[in-house]
DNA sequence: TATTTTTGTATGTTATAATATACTTTAATT
DNA sequence: AATTAAAGTATATTATAACATACAAAAATA
């Protein structure tokens, strides 16, 4: 998983050294010790939130600045590239963005195989998916109403209800959805 | 200091019921174990910033709604309840609303006795200070300009240059200053 | 150059975050 | 009611965050 040392490390010295604070000033003003600002700067430590909070406090920059993970502009992925994620019904979930910290949303890329369905739980909390049909002709369904899509469609519905996946078809379906959470 | 436990409890519980997860499945979300999550959330533990940032991603929600201080809509604030800082030139600062991490300021109120004077250091970093002049007769000092202020009247200056607060009358005076920082 | 001061790093110790496991309690099923 | 399952809590252990102190290197002063 993710491993946010580093980025804080990077942060802190980099705000510290633009406040041209010493390692011993910053240490009396957030009461941390300075051996552990410092190994915290070398990403030598996972600080709590407690003494990271009291850091940002004493440099007076908000908490986020120091967990911001400056991301770059662009970000290509290919779909190669990533170890798909295969479920029990057959169908393949390749996560194009996973769930990202400070957005709120996340991306799959989904195959499914002929005459595959995936039945999925609602997720609770208000959460939302947009489909996109990328190949072949898939069936989705909730509560009543079932729907058909063609190469190129898109389907919006709120997830927080059961729904179903189906492709009834001989050949390959494969679409992209965008996950929301509120 | 400020402690972040009771707070970061409350809003991760509210969150987990709200999306319907118990501890076991959330922690197998998340990658952390059930024990930590059930202390954390009774406050009992001081979580590391990889292990709320895990459970965030786990829960789907940004790691800033955890440490989210729904702060009250109103905060009134009596001048005589805080101690004040007596600093060693005579000022004596009363921080009213001292720095918050998802503001970018604080306020104090400052009294100095009557002949005193107090050189500030410029606070590097390109902060910004607002001197709103309460009462007698404020003198304030930057690089070669001096600058008088009579009660209701108001300054605002790049505080990365040293300044200097100067009282020269047999009378007490009194300010408010707003420090903002980039 | 020698001396002092300032800066960051290294070391040993203590407090506690995090885990794994077992336990208790409540809810569901037979 | 008895049994099973699912939820949160308690306990013991391990890993490590945080501190205090001492050290080394660089900068400033004499």
């Amino acid at each position: 998983m993710y491993d946010l040392t580093p980025i804080i490390g990077e942060n802190l010295a980099k705000l510290r050294r633009k406040k041209r604070l010493s390692l011993d000033k910053l240490s009396e003003l957030s009461g941390i010790s300075k051996a552990m600002i410092g190994q915290i700067e070398r990403g030598e430590s996972n600080p709590t939130v407690n003494t990271l909070w009291k850091i940002a406090s004493g440099l007076r920059v908000s908490f986020g600045k120091l967990i911001d993970t400056n991301q770059p502009a662009t970000e290509l992925v290919r779909l190669n590239d990533i170890t798909p994620i295969i479920d029990t019904d057959g169908m393949t979930l390749v996560p194009l963005f996973s769930f990202d910290n400070d957005k709120g949303f996340e991306i799959f890329s989904v195959t499914m195989p002929p005459h595959s369905v995936h039945e999925a739980a609602g997720h609770v909390g208000g959460s939302e998916e947009y489909v996109l049909s990328f190949e072949g002709n898939l069936e989705v369904t909730m509560e009543t109403e079932t729907y058909t899509l063609a190469a190129g469609d898109a389907i919006r519905f709120k997830a927080d209800q059961t729904h179903t996946y189906r492709n009834p078809s001989d050949k390959i379906v494969k679409f992209q959805t965008i996950i929301y959470y509120s």
